[in-house]
RNA sequence: GCGGGCGUGGCGGAGUCGGCAGACGCGCGGCACUCAAAAUGCCGUGGGGGUAACCCCGGGUGGGUUCGAAUCCCACCGCCCGCACCA
């Protein structure tokens, strides 16, 4: 054993490494001949060195990748990096660094960690979204969602994240706080670029059931879409309501319009709630020195304050000055407002229905407001239960029913209830039905420099012009001052005078603010199709041969922000005719994370296992297949419960046992020797196969031990030569796309022409894996008894015989009768006995 | 509160069209090699009983369906994730 070199991972990786990233081998060869096969893993951020996150979710991803080749696939596997953003300004302005120069020493340092690590991307497609040649083409995105009034500029309460100085979108707001410095997020009202993602939603919505995702992910979607059917009717302002107002007001204020999901108990509806900042409201109270407090203490508290207030139940209103008219009823019910109704979300005014509505519920028994019974609650087959009781009832009934007290619906389904309102609603023409989202519209500018500036120039006379396709990109200029509080880009002296491109008015200035990150990455997948082309963004027959992404992986955290965003993208550039893909990404893998004893690793806990005291130990290999062993892919890993060192110990296995062959490859051996190891090869390819397609590497990666274990175990009988090579090659073909390098290099050891990676994918010889005897378990009363060994498809009867000869069977057999014999064929037999 | 998911050895996890529970590995124990250790290899390893053949118990808990349940159904307990006044 000690005449053969021993496993060094640290010296073999190495140059292999190097040689795989100076020679490009994995640039795409762009064969039309084979079917191509778009693999996308969800390109890193540059914050430093590439942690385990990263490490986990690159060997799932190449693993993935380097299978495909081995099938033939034609594989597009491109990176790049996210690099604008908050940090790079961050780091900036804390210690005077140059966003620019800090980006790009990270990506460096995260690229030479990911080719040391082996993972097989092509280099030619390398990108980064801060590089003006892919930030132009952002830009250009922009305009062609300007262009097609999918980009508007409109002012809106919107969230304000105090520490990063900027605004956000609602999806980057997170129980109130922003989603990456953790403040307290305010609302605020000011002019902001959105995008009308809201036009999609239906589409959005519809269109995954189209795509192979996890099932969370799209339940995550449609929830942050939110959906809903109901009607908006119009409530007109009660005569002799006691305005203290003069009765100048136009007519037009005199209505209300809100938006229900349940007109059908509009008889219900004893009071109105309109949110505070309604515009009706402010007009008929000013001056109201109560309505000016509850207004005042409203807007000042954070997000995170109302949702306590809704913990303890409690809602803040003040009655308002005038009363409104149930158009069905034709009662005048008295208007409120209140925080629990919110101004962006449907009109901002609601009928409140106490007995069929929690929230309506609550600020009733609060108020002392009447609770009207009009509906009797059914179960879900129509029957009847019993009636409730406004005075007794201690929360809302959200139930089925049939209406009661409802007028002329009286007696029908709630469901029924609600189409007939609706009719009469739009028959009456007192409002229409209505579907409505909770999803917004996308904020997408921010005050913010290192990212794309806004290519708009606001003129005094035109108004807002895009920029001219030709002169972008609109370019950060060099010389930006970061220690400024504040946007350093609207505070540069120069940069935003330029003459309007429309007119040539010399008052024209450049929009300061610039687009949200999530913008760079909502198509970054489509600059891959051609990165350095400089006449376009893409060329529209690679989009089409190309995508939809067939598999694309990545951490679950972005299940609706960037995901959503790209869909968007995706739908509206199709719109423009650039691409014809409905969707961008066909299936998605979420990746489980990295802890370490049950806790995340993160800097802030000090608890971070850096890949390099892996790979700088063991290898890269072993880094690999141990975090792919460790589990499936979707779960997490705990860096305490995994072992590096099994795992080295376990290729140190594989490279002894090829590096002693090749010392003295034997004899074939005993021919059933021979024939269980051709076996255990082929099952091991089989199932291993089997695996690879359902990406549960953990248990392709058992197979391959068995088969190693095979391989040992037959040596001890005897076995070596052409079955033994055969074994061990089978091996390092199973384990190229987890452990590239050891299998890089024994496979030349061996003497093969070409890299192992460039092999064919085997294929199990189907003649081994039949066999022509089974193993039947048999079962008395459904517990073990014994096991008998039969040919392969025998008959009930000839099973029932051998089944009754194993001494424990006829054991248990004995002074009982039996009532039934189950067969399953070459699996099982169960006597059913009971006794005699 | 609403929605979704998950509970299997000391640990990570296999097995889930109902049909041999615990593949594979880690850890642990024993043995071989060695002066010794490391490395490597071999054997054992869910709990209990038995010299053994074998027997009993065991999948969060309790029920149910079935010849047979980790797998299907119901209830409960625990954990994780998402949303959170969206009318």
């Amino acid at each position: 054993m000690s005449d053969v070199e021993r496993y060094d991972p640290l010296a073999i990786e190495g140059p292999i490494a190097q040689r795989w990233y100076d020679e490009r081998t994995y640039s795409l060869r762009s064969d039309p001949d084979r079917e191509p096969f778009y693999a996308l893993t969800m390109f890193p951020y540059p914050s430093g060195d590439l942690h385990m996150g990263h490490a986990e979710i690159f060997s799932i991803h190449d693993a993935l990748v380097r299978h495909k080749r081995m099938q033939g696939f034609d594989v597009l596997n491109p990176i790049g990096w996210d690099a604008f953003g908050l940090p790079a300004e961050n780091a900036a302005k804390s210690r005077g660094a140059d966003p620019r120069a800090w980006t790009y020493a990270n990506i460096e340092e995260q690229l030479s960690t990911i080719v040391r690590l082996g993972y097989s991307f092509d280099w030619s497609t390398r990108l980064h979204t801060c590089d003006p040649e892919y930030y132009r083409w952002t830009q250009w995105i922009f305009l062609e969602l300007l262009d097609a009034g999918l980009a508007y500029r409109r002012e809106a309460l919107v969230n304000w994240c105090p520490g990063c100085e900027t605004v956000l979108a609602n999806e980057q707001v997170i129980d109130g706080r922003c989603e990456r410095s953790d403040d307290v997020v305010v609302r605020k009202p000011l002019t902001q670029w959105f995008a009308r993602i809201t036009d999609y939603a239906d589409e959005l919505l519809a269109d995954l059931d189209t795509i192979d995702w996890p099932e969370r992910v799209k339940l995550m979607q449609r929830n942050w879409i939110g959906r809903s059917e109901g009607a908006e009717i119009t409530f007109k302002v009660a005569a002799g309501s006691s305005s203290t107002l003069p009765d100048t007001a136009d007519e037009q204020a005199d209505e209300v319009v809100v938006y229900t999901t349940r007109p059908d108990t509009i008889f219900g509806a004893t009071y109105f709630v309109f949110a505070p900042e309604h515009p009706l409201v402010r007009e008929r109270m000013a001056g109201d020195a109560d309505y000016d407090a509850f207004l005042d203490a409203v807007s000042k508290r954070s997000e995170i304050e109302r949702q306590s207030s809704s913990e303890d139940g409690g809602k803040r209103g003040v009655r308002l000055n005038f009363d409104l008219t149930n158009p069905f009823t034709g009662e005048a019910i008295p208007a409120y407002a209140a925080d629990y109704v919110l101004m962006d979300y449907g009109t901002g005014a609601i009928m409140a229905v106490p007995v069929g509505d929690q929230r309506d519920f609550d600020f009733a028994r609060q108020e002392g407001l009447e609770i009207r019974v009009i509906i009797r609650p059914t179960d879900e087959d129509g029957n009847l239960l019993d009636e409730l009781d406004a005075d007794t009832m201690t929360e809302a009934y959200t139930g089925p029913g049939v209406m009661v007290n409802s007028g002329e619906y009286d007696g029908l389904p709630y469901q029924d209830a609600k189409a007939a309102i609706i009719r009469d609603v739009e028959g009456k023409g007192w409002g229409s039905a209505k579907v409505n989202t909770r999803l917004r519209d996308w904020l997408v500018s921010r005050q913010r420099s290192w990212g794309p500036p806004v290519p708009v120039i606001h003129c005094p006379s035109c108004g807002e012009v895009g920029v001219p396709a030709e002169d972008l990109p609109v370019a950060l200029p060099d010389d930006l001052d970061f220690s400024v509080s504040g946007s350093p880009l609207a505070m540069h002296p120069t940069w935003k005078h330029v003459p309007c491109p429309a007119c040539g008015s010399e008052d024209a200035v450049r929009d300061t603010d610039t687009l949200d990150t999530f913008v760079d990455s909502s198509w970054y997948f489509l600059r891959f199709l051609s990165p350095n082309d400089d006449e376009r963004p893409w060329p529209k027959d690679a989009a089409d041969r190309w995508l939809p992404v067939d598999q694309y992986t990545g951490g679950v955290e972005h299940a609706i922000l960037h995901l959503l965003y790209a869909r968007f993208v995706t739908k509206a550039l199709r719109d423009r005719g650039h691409l014809s893909a409905d969707e961008p990404f066909q299936a998605l893998l979420n990746q489980g994370q990295v802890i370490l004893n049950g806790a995340g690793m993160s800097k802030s806990r000090g608890n971070l296992v850096a890949p390099v005291e892996v790979y700088g130990t063991y290898g890269a290999d072993t880094l690999r297949a141990t975090m792919l062993f460790a589990s499936p892919p979707e779960d997490d890993i705990d860096w305490a419960d995994v072992s590096p060192a099994g795992m080295h110990k376990w290729l140190s296995r594989v490279w002894r046992l090829t590096t002693e062959h090749l010392a003295d490859p034997g004899e074939d051996g005993p021919d059933a020797e021979v024939a269980a190891l051709r076996r255990e090869t082929a099952l091991a390819i089989a199932g291993a196969s089997d695996d690879y397609e359902a990406r549960k590497y953990n248990t392709a990666i058992a197979k391959m031990m068995t088969l190693t274990n095979a391989v040992m175990d037959a040596e001890r009988k005897g076995v070596g030569g052409a079955p033994r090579r055969e074994a061990l090659e089978t091996v390092l073909l199973l384990l190229a796309p987890i452990a590239p390098f050891i299998t890089e290099e024994l496979w030349r050891r061996l003497g093969n022409d070409g890299s192992v990676h460039a092999q064919r994918w085997p294929e199990a010889d189907a003649s081994l894996l039949v066999q022509d005897e089974v193993e039947m378990v048999v079962q008395v009363n459904g517990k073990v008894r014994g096991r008998i060994a039969l040919p392969v498809g025998s008959t009930q009867d000839a099973i029932e015989a051998a089944a009754t000869t194993d001494p424990n069977v006829a054991e248990h057999l004995e002074g009982v009768t039996v009532v039934k014999t189950i067969v399953v064929p070459d699996k099982l037999v169960n006597f059913v006995v009971r006794p005699a």
